[in-house]
DNA sequence: ATGCCCCATTAAATGGGA
């Protein structure tokens, strides 16, 4: 089984990507974030063309949005408000796969604005909120014995090679202490293993996102890795393989995320 | 070295991204 996530960044301006993509990795599940669409409008055809018969998606407008689709059927869609906010950034699914269903948890945590202090900055404020709210959600409202994958936009890098530079990283909203802390409360909640890391060894730089600003991002290459895979310990054994699409960033108008893949067993 | 950008909304600015 074939699971794709790609924060696309607007999924009406880049559905002939998305289609690229899909015929490139011919996944079973996608995940997306920052769809920017309302439900309304979002480009259901198009992608149901392509096989997946199964979708559920959150949308508004403008801003957000997650959306998973699937050739495997989906069984209790759930959308999740966080901090008492209707806006759109984590929606659920069972999914029933060969060897074994899991729930599928896609999230796109807030940015966080620029200033790391909640104090001044309410949008730092939400974001420590809504990762503090997953960590208690998860094991109240689930197990950690469950088999679930959570994937998405988590917007923070919590690891020394999960940014190009540590020491010029550790002050700025996506690296700092205070937000990898609370990123460790989340994953070890329910106990979550990074799927992505079980295939790159720590030591080993890794991104999924690159800045829009810098002139020459491949060259540059001052990524960080911002989108995340998670299994719960039923699924550890099931891991296959992995990969990310960095020369997805090189495409015309491309999103600043590049999608990330994992491969599960059929037999767990 | 968060910066020179990109997107959506709405009408040439603004807010958000990270």
């Amino acid at each position: 089984m074939r699971l794709v996530t790609w924060n696309i960044n607007s999924v009406r301006l880049r559905i002939d990507l998305l289609m690229k993509v899909v015929e490139r990795l011919n996944p079973d599940v996608l995940c997306l974030q920052e769809t920017k669409t309302p439900d309304e409008f979002f480009p259901v055809d198009a992608i149901v063309s392509k096989g997946f018969a199964h979708h559920h998606f959150s949308g508004m407008k403008g801003y957000n949005g997650v959306a998973i689709f699937s050739r495997l059927p989906l069984e209790d869609g759930q959308v999740h408000k966080r901090v008492g906010k209707n806006d759109c950034r984590h929606i659920s699914a069972k999914v029933k796969r060969k060897g074994g269903a899991f729930e599928l948890h896609n999230i796109y945590i807030p940015a966080g604005g620029y200033e790391p202090d909640p104090v001044t900055n309410d949008k730092f404020q939400h974001k420590l909120d809504f990762v503090d709210e997953l960590a208690k959600w998860f094991p109240k409202e689930r197990s950690a014995k469950d088999a679930m994958i959570a994937v998405g936009d988590f917007n923070i890098a919590p690891l020394e090679n999960d940014v190009w530079d540590h020491k010029k990283m550790v002050g700025v909203v996506s690296h700092t202490p205070v937000e990898i802390e609370k990123f460790a409360k989340f994953q070890k909640s329910v106990d979550f293993y990074d799927a992505v890391r079980h295939f790159v060894p720590d030591d080993k730089k890794l991104f999924s996102w690159w800045s829009y600003r810098a002139a020459d991002w491949d060259t540059a290459d001052k990524g960080r890795r911002l989108d995340h895979i998670w299994v719960t310990q039923k699924l550890k054994s099931a891991l296959k393989s992995h990969e990310v699409l960095r020369d997805v960033r090189g495409w015309e108008r491309p999103s600043d995320h590049v999608p990330v893949v994992l491969d599960l067993k059929d037999a767990a």
